[in-house]
DNA sequence: GGGCTGTACTG
DNA sequence: CAGTAC
DNA sequence: GCCC
């Protein structure tokens, strides 16, 4: 049989089965999906299982490819035999409204919603592709939608993704999820609503999964509203929007940049600043990197020192570096930089527990390598932390591949879930921003509170039992009260005994902070910096409990806060950048490093 | 001249 | 408290 | 470093 045949046939099976379940399970209703599992001319066992799957979980398994008709492409092979299946030359011929994905996107249904397509295409030069940017009528109507089941996912050829960001992973990888993220977003509130609700079809399990719904409906009915209601004299809201908040505004592109030569250059420099010890130079690295940030977004090159001052955070200095490197292709404060000091302290600042201070002590005392310190060349001292750093200097100082910390993870939740079925655990950091490689993992971890109980202990629990597991090997830093429902924990642990160690941050928040929380972990950094900078500069104040107002603040020194105020936001992301007048951005969205 | 995030852990 | 990390 |  001919998998369209098949096809066909799948439409009029399961009906029974479609009609009693629950539609919160049905999470492939209103998906037309054409699968192409590789062999055009025989549906296999798996082929047909996954059609079966896809059917038990209300999608509809197109037989034949309209673009007018299908909504999702899931391929299983190479763009050849994909395009062939589709009876295309190119697949620039796809609209961009119908994602080209792996199974695995099929399969991340089962955890309780669908991830986002992109996280999971198929091909890299597709992966901007988006069903939300089908236009909302004339869709999906042809066919019947329906019912539900349970059946095994299917394992993916990940030979097929675009792995050329972590070469250390190899081909054979089975976890297609470590696709790069997009190169631009074209995501915007609206879209977001719909994908939100697309994807809250979550088990009763999943303890925020109507969370994640009611933000979402949060969002679309405060559409509207002003969100400075009186609080503000409106001469400063207008003066705060034209300052513009890095937070604000999401980065335009990733790719080739007209102006690389600039950056290169002051990026260089940066990096020489940062290996020095003074504040100063502290700042102008923040300084630059917003500059670096502004040039890759910056339409037009560059070519004189006024066009590259009219850009905002490009002072006189800059300016003439700039121009520097437009007329002689290089910049002299480069060399100048150079100082024999930067090779050594980098190597020791990349000692976990070894920031400036330490490293130049070590570097005042004779130390020059990683083997003056291994030596205690000079009579130095380590902390227990940085003995541990050094022993792992280079495991701490690599990144996994985005599957690693999946598998890591997939080991712990069970063991978190076995102390209580009903806590929320999720990795946040670079993994929820969708990120191909993760220096680290981040797990967050809540529990509702309805029922009466809490994860208070659980924290205990939980850390002893990863370290008899062997998961968690070394401690860096564990929190004060390990009892309590606030909790940061800090250690090193690995997948197997032959894996390397990989740095893991475990954080328990309480129920209520979960938004104010979600959104610190969620990061990046710069991102971070720059919201909780417009907070304040709104007169709030914004950390990973919520969202605080009528701070009182020193007046003598501005970061000495002299009452706590109250919270107004914490329960959701969305509350969070509504009232501060954020446009909504998914976590992929919210990366500003460079 | 002062701000450029705000907090937790360590010794 | 200073230093470090996120 | 930049901005106020």
């Amino acid at each position: 049989m001919t998998p369209p045949e098949y096809a066909a046939k799948v439409l009029t099976k399961f009906q029974p089965l479609l009609d009693r379940t629950p539609p919160r399970k049905l999470f492939l209703k209103d998906k037309n999906i054409f699968y192409i599992g590789g062999d055009l001319k025989f549906a296999s066992k798996t082929t047909r299982d996954k059609m079966d799957f896809v059917r038990k979980k209300g999608g509809t398994v197109v037989p034949v490819y309209d673009p007018s008709i299908v909504t999702h492409i899931v391929t299983d092979t190479t763009p050849i035999p994909t395009l062939k299946a589709l009876a295309l030359k190119s697949l620039t011929e796809i609209p961009d409204h119908i994602p080209t994905v792996l199974w695995s996107w099929i399969t991340s249904g089962n955890r309780g919603k669908l991830e986002f397509e992109w996280m999971h295409a198929a091909f890299s030069s597709r992966i901007d592709a988006d069903s939300s940017k089908r236009s909302s009528k004339g869709k999906e109507a042809q066919f019947p939608r329906q019912v539900a089941g349970t059946v095994s996912g299917g394992v993916t050829n990940s030979s097929v993704i675009d792995d050329d960001h972590h070469p250390q992973t190899p081909s054979s990888s089975l976890h297609p999820s470590s696709a790069a993220p997009p190169f631009s977003s074209a995501a915007n509130p609206p879209q977001r609503t719909r994908h939100a609700s697309q994807q809250c079809n979550g088990p009763e399990g999943d303890p925020l999964a109507e969370y994640y719904a009611l933000a979402a409906a949060d969002q679309e009915s405060a559409e509207s509203n002003d969100s400075s209601d009186g609080e503000m004299p409106m001469d400063e809201v207008v003066k705060q929007s034209r300052r513009g908040f890095t937070c604000d505004q999401r980065n335009t592109d990733n790719g080739h940049c007209l102006n690389q030569g600039i950056i290169d250059k002051l990026q260089e420099l940066m990096e020489l600043h940062k290996e020095k010890l003074s504040d100063h130079d502290r700042w102008r690295v923040f300084s630059y990197s917003k500059t670096i940030r502004a040039l890759r977004n910056h339409p037009v090159q560059i070519k004189s020192y006024e066009q590259a001052r009219a850009i905002k955070g490009v002072g006189d200095k800059t300016a003439r570096k700039i121009e520097e490197i437009i007329q002689t292709g290089e910049l002299r404060r480069i060399d100048w930089e150079k100082t024999p000091d930067v090779e050594s302290i980098k190597n020791f600042k990349g000692i976990y527990d070894v920031g400036p201070h330490t490293a130049y002590q070590w570097y005042n005392a004779g130390c020059r390598t990683l083997d003056d310190v291994k030596a205690r060349k000079g009579g130095i001292t380590l902390t227990p932390t940085q003995k541990i750093g050094v022993e792992y200097y280079d495991d701490i100082n690599s990144r996994m591949p985005r599957s690693e910390a999946e598998q890591i993870f997939n080991k712990i939740k069970p063991i978190a879930l076995e102390i209580d079925p009903m806590l929320f655990i999720e990795i946040m950091g670079s993994f929820r921003r969708g990120k191909a490689d993760c220096g680290d993992i981040d797990i967050l971890i809540t529990r509702p509170t309805h029922d009466g109980k809490t994860h208070a202990g659980v924290i205990r629990s939980l850390l002893t039992e990863l370290h008899v597991r062997q998961i968690i090997t070394e401690d860096l830093a564990t929190p004060d009260n390990f009892d309590g429902l606030e909790a940061t924990y800090r250690g090193l642990c690995r997948l197997d005994f032959r894996s390397r160690r990989r740095r893991i941050d475990i954080l328990a928040v309480p129920y209520e902070s979960r938004g104010a929380a979600l959104l610190y972990y969620t990061g990046d950094d710069i991102f971070n910096r720059a919201i909780r900078y417009k907070a304040g500069s709104m007169g709030y104040s914004l950390n990973q409990r919520g969202l605080f107002t009528a701070v009182a603040r020193d007046p003598n020194d501005r970061r000495k806060k002299l009452t706590k105020g109250y919270v107004i936001a914490s329960e959701t992301e969305e509350e969070i950048f509504k009232i501060l007048n954020v446009p909504w951005q998914e976590p992929h969205e919210r990366v500003r490093a460079v």
